[in-house]
DNA sequence: ATTACTAGCTTCCGAGTAC
DNA sequence: TGTACTCGGAAGCTAGTAA
C-alpha cells in the first residue's frame, strides 16, 4: 500500500511546501530538522533515506544541497492523501442503535401532541407524528453512550414554548430507520427536559411504527440515526 | 504541530474507514494489524496507546471491543490532511532560472519570424514575438537539470509544419517572468530541434526583453517559468 | 558553515504465551 | 476464539564529532 514510511512523511511535506516539486530548493538539516522537530542528524538520515528510495533527488550546490521531490516521492504524498481523505469523508455519518421496544409511558405521546410542537413538526419534518412515540430500550453500554452524545451533533431544531401556564423545553429531531428499511421517514427524539435515563430512546413516524414494521413489545430493533443530511 | 505519532496514523484511517467515526465498532487486532500491516501484538499496542492518549475510546463488547474515535482524534487526522492538502496544492507552480545574458545568434529570431511560428504566437500567445530572442547561459548545475526537464510539464504547443523546402519542428512555450516583473509576458522556448545546449535559455516577449529590463549581455537575470497557468 | 558517521539510548515490533 | 504481557531484536533518534 504505502511504500514511505511513516516517519519521512513530515520530512516530504516540509520539502514540498518550500516548493522542492518543481524546483531544487536549497534546504539545510539543521533547518529541515528544526521544521519536522527533530535532531539535524536524523534529518539528514531521512534525505540519504529518501534519495537512496528514489523519492526526492539531490544536487551539490555549494557546501549546501539542492533538494527536490521525485514525481515518485510526490505520488506517494497524493496517495496517502486520497487514503486520509476517504477515511476522513467516507466515514458514513450513521449512528447505529439496538435495542428492545418497550411499552411506551403515553407521555412522550401528550407532549408530541401538543400544538406547540405539531406546527413545528408539520414544518420541520413534513409531517405530524403518528399519536405514540416508540421507547426503545438500548441493550449495551456502547449504545447508551452513543445516546449520550447525539445531542452534540448537527439536529432538526424545534424551538421550545409556553401556553401561559407552563414551559416546554425544545426538541431535537434526527431522521432514522427502523430495521434496516422498515420505516425510513422516523426520527429520533433528544428532549431538552428528558423523562427517561440515557438508555431509553424515544422514535416517531407519521404512520405507527410497531404497526409499520410489525414489532411489539420486548422485539428488538434497530434504529439507524442519519446524520450529515441536515444543512 | 502533530501531537499523534506518525505510527498511529494508519490504524486511526484504518478506524476511520470502518465507520468508527460516530459508533463503537468491532474490530479485532488481528484483523487491525492485517490491515496496517503489523502483528495483533503492534495493533494491540496501538489501540492501548491510542486509548490513553484520547484519541479513541473503547468499550468491551463480549470478548472483543468496540472502537471508537473521538473528536481529539478526528481532528489529529484532519490536522494531518489539512497539511498534506497545503503541501501538495501549494507546492507553487514555478521554476526558477538563473543565468547570464549572452549575445544571441540571430538563429532563433530567425525561426520565430517564420510565418508558420508567427501566426500561432499570435493565436496561442497573444501577440507576435519580438524579432530576437534573449539567449540566457544557466550558471548552476541545478538550472541545467530543471532545463532538461522542462520539456514534460504542460505547454502551449505549437506545431510544426513544412514550408515544401524543409520541416520545422514544434515548439513548447513556457509563460515567464523576467527579474521578478520587470517583464512579465515573456516566454521561455523549448524547440523539438534544440540548436543549443540544456545550459541555454531561450526567451521571447512582445517587446525586447533587453530594453524593457535593462539588461545588456553579461548581466544575471532571473526567469521564473509559471506551470499550471495551462489548462 | 555545512553533511553525515559512530555510539549509545529509546522506541517499536514480532514471537511466544498467559489469561 | 479474543487481548495483552514479557522479552529479544530491529529501527529510529540524539549527542558527539569528523571532514
Amino acid at each position: 500500500m504505502h511504500e514511505i514510511k511513516l516517519q519521512h512523511i513530515l520530512t516530504i511535506v516540509e520539502l514540498l511546501s518550500k516548493g522542492a516539486r518543481h524546483n531544487f530548493v536549497e534546504v539545510t538539516t539543521t533547518e529541515l530538522g528544526k521544521h519536522i522537530d527533530r535532531s539535524q542528524q536524523a534529518a539528514s538520515k531521512h534525505l540519504l533515506d529518501l534519495e537512496n528510495s528514489g523519492y526526492i533527488e539531490r544536487m551539490k550546490k555549494g557546501q549546501k544541497f539542492g533538494v527536490r521531490v521525485t514525481d515518485k516521492g510526490y505520488s506517494e504524498i497524493q496517495s496517502l492523501f486520497s487514503s486520509l481523505r476517504s477515511a476522513l469523508e467516507l466515514a458514513p455519518a450513521l449512528i447505529e442503535f439496538e435495542g428492545r421496544v418497550v411499552s411506551g409511558m403515553g407521555e412522550g405521546a401528550y407532549y408530541m401532541s401538543l400544538e406547540g410542537y405539531r406546527k413545528q413538526f408539520k414544518e420541520k419534518l413534513g409531517y405530524e407524528p403518528y399519536p405514540g412515540t416508540l421507547n426503545i430500550r438500548l441493550t449495551n453500554q456502547i449504545f447508551m453512550n452513543a445516546r449520550r452524545e447525539l445531542g452534540k451533533h448537527p439536529s432538526i431544531f424545534l424551538e421550545g414554548f409556553s401556553d401561559g401556564t407552563r414551559t416546554y423545553g425544545w426538541v431535537k429531531c434526527f431522521p432514522a430507520v427502523i430495521n434496516d428499511g422498515a420505516v425510513d421517514n422516523a426520527a429520533v427524539l433528544v428532549l431538552e427536559r428528558t423523562h427517561y435515563d440515557d438508555n431509553m430512546l424515544e422514535v416517531i413516524a407519521p404512520m405507527s411504527i410497531k404497526h409499520e414494521a410489525d414489532i411489539k413489545n420486548g422485539d428488538r430493533v434497530k434504529v439507524q440515526v442519519q446524520l450529515g443530511q441536515i444543512p
